[in-house]
Order: C-alpha cells, then sequence, then structure tokens
DNA sequence: GCATGATCATGC
DNA sequence: GCATGATCATGC
C-alpha cells in the first residue's frame, strides 16, 4: 500500500481509532481467516509487525528509511494501560532506532542526523495492551502522527547531542536513560558479555542501546494528543492545515459530483429509503461520509457543525420550519441562556444542504450547499423565544408556547412521537414533548 | 395556503 | 426505547 501524502495515510491510520484490526479490515483484502491463522508473531514489537503487515500491507523490514518511506513516515506502537483509578497511561517507553556507536559520530549535527531523517514523523498508534488477547483483537485508541520538529524541539536537540558527547568522550559505557530528559538512550538485550558492543575512544565495552522517548515523555505525547482530538474540532484548523483549502471548500467539494442529482437517483446511490422523513438528511449524511466506522462524525460534533436540509419550492418557498433538539423541561428551566441547550446549537456552524423541486413538479434533487452561521442580531432576537418558553416551563403552562407568527426568527411546536409521547416536569407531571424551531421565512431570508 | 399540531424512519 | 432530523396532515 502507497500512500499520497502524510494526511492520506493519517486518513487511512485513523479508521484503526476504537476498533481492532479484524473489526477495521472486514472491508479490506486481509480476511479474518488470514489473520487468526496466519503467520505467528513474537517478540516485543509483535503488534508493531502484525498492524505493519495486515493493515497497511506492508513487509517488516530493517531497513534504515522510515516505513513510509513515500511520504517520510515512520509507523510506532505504543501500548495502554489502566491505573486502578480507571485513568490511562503508556504502559513503557517507545523505543525508537537503535544507537549505533560508531556512525553517531560522524552524525553529529542534529537536524542532519539519521535519528532525525528516521523519526521526524511518526504514526503513532496507541492500543490497549493486553497479553491474553489475540493481536488482530487488540483495541486501537488513538492514532495521530508526532513532528518531531515541531514539538519540544530544543530538548529533544539537547538530549541527542548529550548522548552523542557522551559517546564522543568514550563513555558510552556510562550512558543512563536518566541522564536526559525526553530523548532516552535505552538498553538493548542483557548484560552478558557476548552482547556487549565496542565503542569508539574507549576498549571498554557498552551496552547495546537504543533511541527512545522515555516513559513520562510518551505519556504526555499521549495525553496531548488526547487534548488534541477533543478539539479536533478544529476540524476546520486540521484541513486548512493538511491540504491547503478551507472548510468550505473542502465541503463543497465532498458535494459536487452530486449537485443536481434528484434524491431518487441519490436514494439509489446512497442505499437510502424514500419514505424516510429524514431521506434527504440521509442522503446528506452519507455524501459527508458519516457512518459506523467513520470517525468524521465526532469531528463535526465535537467542532459544532450542524447538517440542516432544506427543501425548496418552486416559488423559492421554504417547504418546512428547521426544528432542533427536544426541549428537556426540567434542565431549561435551571438555564441561563449563555449555557444554554438551544443557545450552543444556535451558535453552531451549518451546512444548509438545499434541495429544490424539480421541474416537472415531481420530488427534488440536490440543489446547493451553504455554510451559514447566525447573526448575533437573530440570537438575541432568539433568546426572547426561549426566554418565554423558558418562563410558562417554570410556571407550568405547557399549551402556550411562542408561536411562528410571534417572532420572525424562531417558535417552539411539538416533536415527539406522537402525541402521547411525554417528558417529566418540574412539579407539572409529564408532558408534550415540545422542541424549539427556526422559521422557514427566517431561513429564507438566510440562504 | 399557511399555521399549527401530529407523527415517522433511523440509528445508537 | 427513544432522541433525532425531519415531514405529514388538517382546519381555518
Amino acid at each position: 500500500m502507497e500512500f499520497k501524502d502524510k494526511k492520506d495515510l493519517l486518513d487511512y491510520a485513523r479508521k484503526l481509532e476504537g476498533l481492532s484490526i479484524s473489526e477495521a479490515n472486514i472491508n479490506n483484502s486481509v480476511s479474518e481467516q488470514d489473520i487468526k491463522y496466519g503467520k505467528n508473531y513474537s517478540g516485543k514489537g509483535k503488534f508493531g509487525q502484525f498492524i505493519e503487515e495486515n493493515y497497511f500491507d506492508k513487509k517488516n523490514d530493517s531497513l534504515s528509511a522510515p516505513d513510509f518511506s513515500e511520504v517520510g513516515v515512520e509507523l510506532k506502537v505504543s501500548p495502554l494501560k489502566y491505573l486502578k483509578n480507571g485513568e490511562i497511561r503508556v504502559k513503557e517507553r517507545l523505543v525508537l532506532n537503535i544507537i549505533s556507536y560508531d556512525k553517531l559520530l560522524n552524525d553529529k549535527n542534529f537536524l542532519d542526523s539519521h535519528f532525525i531523517y528516521k523519526n521526524k514523523s511518526i504514526l503513532l498508534i496507541f492500543y490497549f495492551y493486553d497479553n491474553k488477547v489475540p493481536l488482530y483483537k487488540l483495541k486501537v485508541n488513538l492514532v495521530d502522527i508526532w513532528e518531531l520538529l515541531d514539538r519540544d524541539f530544543n530538548q529533544i536537540k539537547r538530549d541527542y547531542e548529550y548522548i552523542v558527547e557522551k559517546v564522543e568522550n568514550g563513555l558510552a559505557h556510562e550512558i543512563s536513560e536518566g541522564d536526559t530528559m525526553y530523548l532516552g538512550a535505552c538498553t538493548k538485550g542483557s548484560t552478558q558479555k557476548k552482547s556487549m558492543i565496542k565503542q569508539p575512544n574507549s576498549k571498554q565495552l557498552a551496552r547495546r542501546r537504543a533511541f527512545c522517548f522515555k516513559t513520562s515523555y510518551i505519556n504526555t505525547i499521549y495525553k496531548t494528543l488526547v487534548l488534541e482530538k477533543r478539539n479536533r474540532i478544529s476540524l476546520e484548523n486540521r484541513l486548512i492545515k493538511d491540504s491547503s483549502t478551507n472548510f468550505e471548500n473542502y465541503i463543497n467539494n465532498l458535494f459536487k459530483p452530486y449537485l443536481g442529482k434528484t434524491v431518487h437517483e441519490l436514494c439509489l446511490l446512497f442505499d437510502c429509503n424514500i419514505k424516510s422523513k429524514s431521506v434527504n438528511a440521509n442522503i446528506a449524511r452519507k455524501i459527508i461520509g458519516f457512518n459506523k466506522k467513520n470517525k468524521t462524525f465526532y469531528e463535526f460534533e465535537a467542532a459544532g457543525i450542524q447538517i440542516k436540509t432544506i427543501r425548496v419550492e418552486l416559488n423559492g418557498k421554504i417547504k418546512e420550519h428547521m426544528s432542533f433538539k427536544n426541549i428537556y423541561y426540567t434542565e431549561i428551566i435551571n438555564e441561563i441562556w449563555e449555557d444554554s441547550a438551544f443557545y450552543e446549537e444556535l451558535v453552531s456552524k451549518f451546512i444548509f444542504v438545499i434541495f429544490k423541486k424539480n421541474l416537472n413538479n415531481q420530488g427534488y434533487h440536490l440543489d446547493h450547499i451553504n455554510i451559514w452561521n447566525m447573526p448575533q442580531n437573530d440570537i438575541d432576537e432568539a433568546k426572547k423565544v426561549w426566554k418565554i418558553t423558558k418562563e410558562n416551563i417554570r410556571k407550568g403552562i405547557f399549551d402556550k408556547f411562542p408561536r411562528a407568527s410571534e417572532n420572525i426568527v424562531s417558535h417552539v411546536r411539538p416533536k415527539g412521537q406522537s402525541s402521547s409521547d411525554l417528558m417529566e416536569t418540574e412539579g407539572f407531571g409529564l408532558q408534550k414533548k415540545y422542541c424549539f424551531w427556526l422559521n422557514k421565512d427566517y431561513i429564507k431570508s438566510q440562504i
């Protein structure tokens, strides 16, 4: 398998997040049979080898080039464990390339070093360690690319130069992992005489060592990447950074191939039920690539991006108002506006997916998309509706919410599975479910 | 023909 | 089982 660029590699690798290899490989060339009964992997690096061969379809090698040499990325897997208190920690140091004491002395310039050539971009696959479970069932938790030169550059450089200096002074046998801060030189192999190797500038034999990220450092990396995942989110930033396109272009490009197609055609393409009330929404989600495995759903949710579909009639009017989440009666009464569920939804970025009535007046087609967020003035206007609604719920008035004719932006209307679909209240028993809506005339004025 | 109330398919 | 994203249905 060859990758176009780092993003291409990361996109593919990220499909592993939350899954095991056997779960992730379902649509791949590797069958579960192959995985289960194939070659036996052994030794410390077995999960890394296993993933490299069975997910990335690469032969294991010990070449000096990075594993994904076409994009200059090295693959590393890192086991995680649970602490008693339920927190997650990286289980052990991350071992990088082996140190050749002789070559190191010709490799003193950190930036030009073999170490940087090999490790400047590392595809990190964090998984939950469990020695009682076969490799194909181990769950991957987090996947990301760590750019060594963008992070902690100065400290890593100091650590590297410290190790070089020790070797230069003929003191390789005195090196200890504790000498350095982030980058360590950890031992490889036993202390037995036969596994000791020669060093330049000294007659003393020294233990074989490899560069590693010390356990504390790889733990910090893990924590950093978990936080970034939570903020990944900055889907927008990531897209700009990764593919030098902006969010709007990115989304537009996703939809471009389908513009002009009828709902009927799209249903066939995406295997959607045309009778479903949310058929247009279902199509839109599939165009964007949402499915059970694809984590873009996470990114959209975390970034607060909402996808809403709109049907436009031949006369340009919009068919229906736009609904939001159910109102939770026991919660809204204690909310303040800026922290309220409705406010949070309104300050989202919206992708409006606009379907237009076909010219023959039969059915709709996907016309265009529009990325929108609500102007502050209109958010202030919606606040009035929210405030009245909240007061009514507090007082127990459940049959007189703001109507579409009473506010230019928003109103409140029922939303349940039926009129006997009820929700609990604070002191007024069970009541019919309602939600906030944006008025269709208001939407029309915005697109 | 629109405002409002009622309800549906889907996915987790 | 139920929230969600939405459309359907009807009465004025």
